[in-house]
DNA sequence: GAGCTTGGAATGAACATTCACTCAGTTTAC
DNA sequence: GTAAACTGAGTGAATGTTCATTCCAAGCTC
C-alpha cells in the first residue's frame, strides 16, 4: 500500500543546473524508459535497466528524476500536452471554419482527421496511458483524465453544432463523442488486431465513414439522462477511485 | 529484468486436496484479489493483504495458488472462459436461428447483446486485462489474446453471413468486428466517461442503432474530402522535419 | 603552456525497504 | 489419532534511492 502522499522537494544538493542540458537528459532517459515500459510494463522495468538503455549510471537518472514515477508522469503528461496543443490549434482552425460557413460534417472530418494523427504519433504515449494510469498519484491521475475530457468535449460541441445546423438527427452528443474517441484510440489500444492495416491512413478512411454513421445515426437521447450530467468532477474523481 | 520463464510445479507438500474445497478456496481468493488489484494495480497489493481480505493467512494463500501471477491469470481466464462458454451456447443457437431463417439482423442483435452482457457481467475482469495483461507469462499473455481474437472471428462470421444473405454492403469485415467489440467493451474499459448511464441497458439500447449503423456503413469508400490543408498545418511540418 | 583550482556532472557501492514465498509447528475435522 | 489444512515469523532476492567519491573541462595564476 502506498503513501500517495507528497510530490518531490528536489533536496540532493547535485543536480543538473543547466536547464539545456537538463532538458535533453530527461528527453532521453524519456525515450529509453517508454521503449521499456512498454515492452514489459512499469513495473516490471527497474532503474537500473532504464539507466543502462539511456546509458547513463543509476545515480545519474536521479540527478534528472527526482524518482521512477516522475518519468511514468513524465511520459503521459508530455503525450498529453503535445495533444492539447494540437488541439488549441484545432480550435481557432474550427472557429474560422465556422465562421467560413464550412458544413458540420466538413468541420467534424477535419476535427477526427487530426485527432486520429495526434493518436497514432503518439501511439505509444496512449497505451501506457491506458496500461499505467493506475501508477500515478490520485491528483495526478485526476488531472490526466480532465485532459481527456476536455477533448471530448470539444467533439461534443462540434456534434452540438451540427445538429443545431440541422446537418445530423438529434441524438445522445456524449454518447456519440466517446464512440467517436474510443475508435480512434482502438487504432493504438488494440492495434494488434488490426494487423492488416500497416498505415493509419488506411484505417482512417474507412474510419471516416463509420464515424459519420455514427453521427448520422438516430441513437435516442434516453430522456432520464441529461440531468445527471452536471457534478461531473464529482462523479469523475468517484469513479477514478474505485 | 523479470524471470520470464516457465511455470513451476506445484512442490509444495501441503496443498489443498479435495477439489471442491479447491475451487471454493480459489474463488474466494480470486474475489478478494480482484477488488485490490483493481483498486491499486496488481503491483502495489501484496499477497499479505490479498490474504487478509480474503480472511486467511499467508500461507493458505500458497495452498491454492502457486503464485501470485496465478491468481492475476486465474482472475483473467476465468473472465474469458465464462465469455467463451457464454459464446459456444451462442455459437449454437446461432446455427437454430439460421437454419430457422431468422434474418441476418436479428441474428447479430442476438450475439451482440448477449456479448455486452458478458463484458457487463465481467466488468471488472475485463478492466484488468487492459491493465495488466503486460504482468503475464509471454505464453499466457498469448493464449490470452487469442481467445480474444476467437471472439471476433465469430462477429466476422455473423458479417460475413449477412453480406452474402445480402442483408449487410460488403465492406472490411475485419475492421467491423473490431470496432463492434471495441464500442463494447468500452462500457466497461472507459466507464468513468459515461457517467450519465448507470445500467447497461441505457448504454446498450442506441449502442445497437450505432451498431447496426456500422454494419451497414459502406465502410469501403473514401467520403469525399475536404478543406486545403493550410500552412500552418501540424502535422504537415512535421512530416517535412522528420 | 604547465600546474593548480573549482564546481557541475557522473558514478556505483551501500542502504533500507518491501515482498513473494517457505516451512516447521499448530489447529481442525473426522 | 491422524491427516488435511492453516499459520505467520523468517528468508533471500530485488528494487528505489542516496551519497561519498571520482571525473573532467574550463578558468586562473605564474
Amino acid at each position: 500500500m502506498k503513501s500517495q502522499v507528497l510530490r518531490k522537494k528536489r533536496k540532493s544538493p547535485s543536480q543538473v543546473t543547466d536547464e539545456r542540458r537538463l532538458q535533453e537528459g530527461q528527453e532521453r532517459i524519456a525515450a529509453a524508459a517508454l521503449n521499456l515500459f512498454l515492452q514489459n510494463g512499469y513495473h516490471n522495468t527497474s532503474v537500473r535497466e532504464v539507466a543502462q538503455k539511456a546509458g547513463l549510471s543509476v545515480g545519474s537518472v536521479f540527478n534528472y528524476f527526482t524518482s521512477k514515477e516522475e518519468i511514468l508522469f513524465f511520459l503521459l503528461s508530455s503525450g498529453q500536452v503535445r495533444t492539447e496543443a494540437g488541439f488549441q490549434k484545432q480550435r481557432a482552425e474550427f472557429e474560422r471554419l465556422k465562421r467560413d460557413g464550412a458544413s458540420p460534417r466538413d468541420l467534424f472530418l477535419r476535427a477526427y482527421e487530426r485527432y486520429a494523427s495526434l493518436t497514432d504519433e503518439l501511439r505509444r504515449n496512449t497505451v501506457l496511458a491506458y496500461q499505467e494510469t493506475k501508477s500515478l498519484t490520485l491528483a495526478e491521475r485526476k488531472r490526466f483524465l480532465e485532459g481527456e475530457e476536455r477533448i471530448q468535449h470539444f467533439f461534443e460541441e462540434i456534434i452540438a453544432y451540427g445538429i443545431a445546423q440541422g446537418a445530423f438527427p438529434a441524438g445522445n452528443i456524449q454518447l456519440k463523442a466517446h464512440c467517436l474517441l474510443v475508435l480512434a484510440q482502438s487504432w493504438a489500444v488494440r492495434h494488434w488486431a488490426l494487423s492488416s492495416f500497416t498505415k493509419l491512413d488506411e484505417y482512417l478512411e474507412p474510419l471516416k465513414s463509420i464515424a459519420l454513421g455514427i453521427l448520422e445515426s438516430d441513437a435516442q437521447q434516453t430522456p432520464a439522462l441529461v440531468a445527471a450530467r452536471d457534478g461531473k468532477d464529482f462523479t469523475l474523481s468517484r469513479e477514478m477511485t474505485s
